[in-house]
DNA sequence: AAACTGCTACGAAAAATTTCGTTGATACCT
DNA sequence: AGGTATCAACGAAATTTTTCGTAGCAGTTT
């Protein structure tokens, strides 16, 4: 038998297409195969079928869910979108920053504007994280 | 001709396994296939061409510089780690969050513990960046 | 000089990812 | 019913990434 599809074992990181499907049903939320092409398709070029044969391979890989109680089937994210998001993160964090995902948010932080209302918003989560003490 | 190796053209973001060789170039400085081989061979099983084939890669693509002056090429990055890093987390943010470098960081914060020391040093890099006004 | 060691270059295989054409089934329209 | 549109399934081609075997060259040792 397979590892795939698999409830308790967590998908490998996604890849870009992957990706691009996902932030798509984060948009949407469940949807056919049309509805991300049309989104997808607005974007860049690529085929009807490319989009089918990625959201039937994530199937399998476990990264969505297919509903096919109807003719058109309907595709939904496994994870949620700030689960997947927090994966990405630690995954870049590992991978470039060492494993700190501090040095992450600095290197961040160091090269973005913020506007007041975001800074503040990042403020209230850092008096959260500290608060305890 | 092709686009490699043009001084003007920033590399597309480097693969995983690019990744992984430009983490040890960080760590050691301009380094031979050698000294790379060595630390990356100690956290997972590859061969020592695997390594040097993909040096003579981003030497093509750009990522990386040789020296040949020596018998024994050294290889140096060619961006800076804080650049490269910096890039990173611009991609993650457009492929995750929408283009949004500051949703990443929250959520990197949310989900994370940091030190009061970490803190105190975001607190600081917030106050640099929103000290304008 | 022959054998050995360490190195680069080359090519190609293997694996993973992305792409889509074709087919056959189902629903819709006239 | 016949023709058209939509859809999933399948297989395979194309591309990218990762892997490494083999060959040849340059020093080093015996």
């Amino acid at each position: 038998m397979s590892l795939l599809n698999d409830p308790a074992t967590r998908p490998a990181k996604p890849t870009d297409g992957e990706l691009a499907i996902l932030t798509v049903l984060w948009q949407l939320g469940p949807s056919t195969v049309r509805q991300i092409f049309d989104v997808l398709s607005a974007e860049r070029d690529l085929g009807y079928t490319t989009v089918l044969k990625m959201l039937q391979i994530m199937t399998d890989k476990g990264l969505v869910t297919r509903d096919e109680t109807e003719r058109t089937h309907v595709y939904s994210e496994r994870f949620t979108e700030s689960d997947t998001q927090s994966h990405l993160v630690k995954d870049l964090a590992d991978r470039a920053f060492g494993g700190s995902a501090l040095k992450l948010v600095m290197s961040a932080l160091a090269t973005r504007r913020a506007s007041r209302k975001e800074l503040a918003e990042i403020r209230r989560l850092l008096d959260e994280a500290g608060g305890g003490k």
